[in-house]
This record gives C-alpha cells, structure tokens and sequence, in this order.
DNA sequence: GTAGAACTTCAAGCCGACTTGAACGCAAGC
DNA sequence: GCTTGCGTTCAAGTCGGCTTGAAGTTCTAC
C-alpha cells in the first residue's frame, strides 16, 4: 500500500498542497495519518479529491461535498447520493440561469429604448414605470441576504 | 430645491442608509452637501441611485457603474455609455450562462451514468476518463483568480 | 554535519458589497 | 436640563474558498 506525502497528492490531482490542507480543516477529508508530523495519503485519497474537484465543476460548495462525502447513511451508494443533492442544485442552476436571463433582458432592453442624455433623465425614466422591465419582476441580483429590509 | 436626509432618499429609493454611505465612500455618489455635519441631497440623488440599482440587477459591479457615472467624457450622453459598457457585459454573461449550463451537463451526465458504489470507485472512473465529460474542456468554476498553478 | 527542500501550524489577507457596532454630535420637545 | 431620535465616523465583521507569510520541524542529498 503506497504512501503518498501531500506535495505527490497536489501533483496527481492538480491541487496545492494548502487546498488539501484546507479540506482537511474544512472537515472535507477525513484527517490524514501522520508520519513523524507528516501527512501520509493512500490513493483512495486521490480519488475522492478528484470526487470533489467534479463536484465542484459541477457547482457544489464545499459544504453540499461534505454533505455528499458524509452526510449519508454508510450504506447508501454514492450513486443515490448523487441522485439526492443534484435534484436540489439543478434547481439552483437553472435560478441562476434565470436570473442570467434576466440580466440579459434588461440590458436588451436598455440598448433598445435609451435615448437619455443624463443620468438623471435616464433615472427619472426608470421610476416612472422601469419601460423595459425584463420577465422577472424580483429584485434578482441578491447573495447577501441580509439585504431585504 | 426640497433637500433630503439620508434616511429620506433610502426610504425613496429602498435602500438603507449605510448602503448609500458606502457608495459615497467609494466614490459611486459624489459627496453631498452638509448641514451641520448632515448629508442633504435633492432628487438628482435619488435618480442616480434608481440608475445604480437597474444597474446592479443587470449585473453590472459598482466598480462598473462608477465608470457609467464618471469615466467618460462629459459630453456622452448616457445612452451611448449604456451601449458601451453593456457590450462586455452582454459577453460577460453570456459566458456565465455557457458555464452554468456545463455545470447542468456534468450533473446529467452523473445521473444517467453513475452506478458506483463507493466515492473511491466513482473517483477512480473520473481519473480513468471523466466519463460525461460535458461541453467545456475548460476548468469552469475559476472566480478567484490566484486558481491556476 | 550541514544546506536546502519539503513539511508543519497558525493567523491574516483577498475579493465585493455591504452591515453592524461603538462612541460620539446635534436639534427638538418636554 | 434631559431624553429621544436622528445623524456622524471609523473599524471590524460577513460569506466562500482558498492563498500567503512567518516561524518552526523534518527529510534528503552531499
């Protein structure tokens, strides 16, 4: 069984060495046995990190990974796993989508219909009505969420 | 010329009133007047801060909008700013929607294809080819620049 | 034995768009 | 004179996913 130090991992898997130390903090990789202080890896190591690095292409946050890699029963396959926090992401992505679109929309419309020459016309404009308004009559554009009131 | 405090034009424009003194700071707003101390503005504030919100919802950054408000020549109207600056945003856009939707590929791909058992198994099938491999051959999630090497 | 590469931990920094908190100022109404 | 309710400034905190730096330890090659 072959012994892997951190900078061989980082290497076969694309990774700095101080991300596979940050997912070990994070709690994402499961502590790694020491030599004389040192991380030793095996290659089932490898593998999960390419897990997560498709995970994340794929647009899961590190937490949703933990989720995956441990928030299971032992015995359900990683395949339902799978199955389970995809259904929720692909409703996220395709909000994102939307909210994209939207963006899309509402600059369309402003290259269709602006004709202002200030800023304060063009303000004035979108208060008295918002002319284009794209689809989405949400505020759309909201990460931080103690923005709402 | 009615003035307005800040709490006025936050109350108008449904913002709060640290936001529009964030904006202040970052030299979004030019600073207002003072009356003892306190900011007055008159409505040209509140449609400049209409057009910083339809600005926002159509993506754009504040660093983005600074330059609508105050990076061109005084003599360009707003609109012709508009079409400049929604130009590289419309690409911009364009390829965060081709990067969500590699995302909703990957994870299609996992769901018709997965079967694995275990994230060791699954990791060793994603070295071993990738499998669904999607659109992008490209890295797709990179927002924090420092990512690659 | 010793240089230097690779490893360790811990704390702090980065990005963007704010919010929150502390400590203070100023005006009006009682 | 005192409270209430605005307003002010400045510093620090938030979120996610790391990186970077300092200071110290261990491994490796000569």
């Amino acid at each position: 069984m072959e012994q892997l130090s951190i900078s061989e991992v980082a290497r076969q898997t694309g990774l700095r060495a101080s991300a596979i130390r940050y997912y070990e903090q994070m709690r994402i990789l499961a502590p790694a046995r020491r030599v004389s202080g040192q991380r030793r890896y095996d290659f089932a190591a490898v593998h999960q990190l390419a897990v997560l690095r498709r995970a994340q292409q794929a647009g899961f946050t590190l937490d949703e990974i933990r989720q995956l890699f441990f928030g299971f029963d032992k015995s359900t396959p990683v395949s339902a796993r799978w199955r389970k926090i995809a259904e929720r992401k692909l409703l996220e992505l395709d909000a994102r989508m939307e909210e994209i679109q939207s963006m899309k929309d509402l600059i369309h419309g402003l290259q269709r219909c602006c004709r202002c020459e200030t800023v304060d016309q063009c303000g004035a404009g979108i208060l008295r009505g918002g002319l284009p308004q794209a689809r989405s009559p949400k505020p759309a554009i909201q990460r931080h969420r103690g923005r709402a009131r």
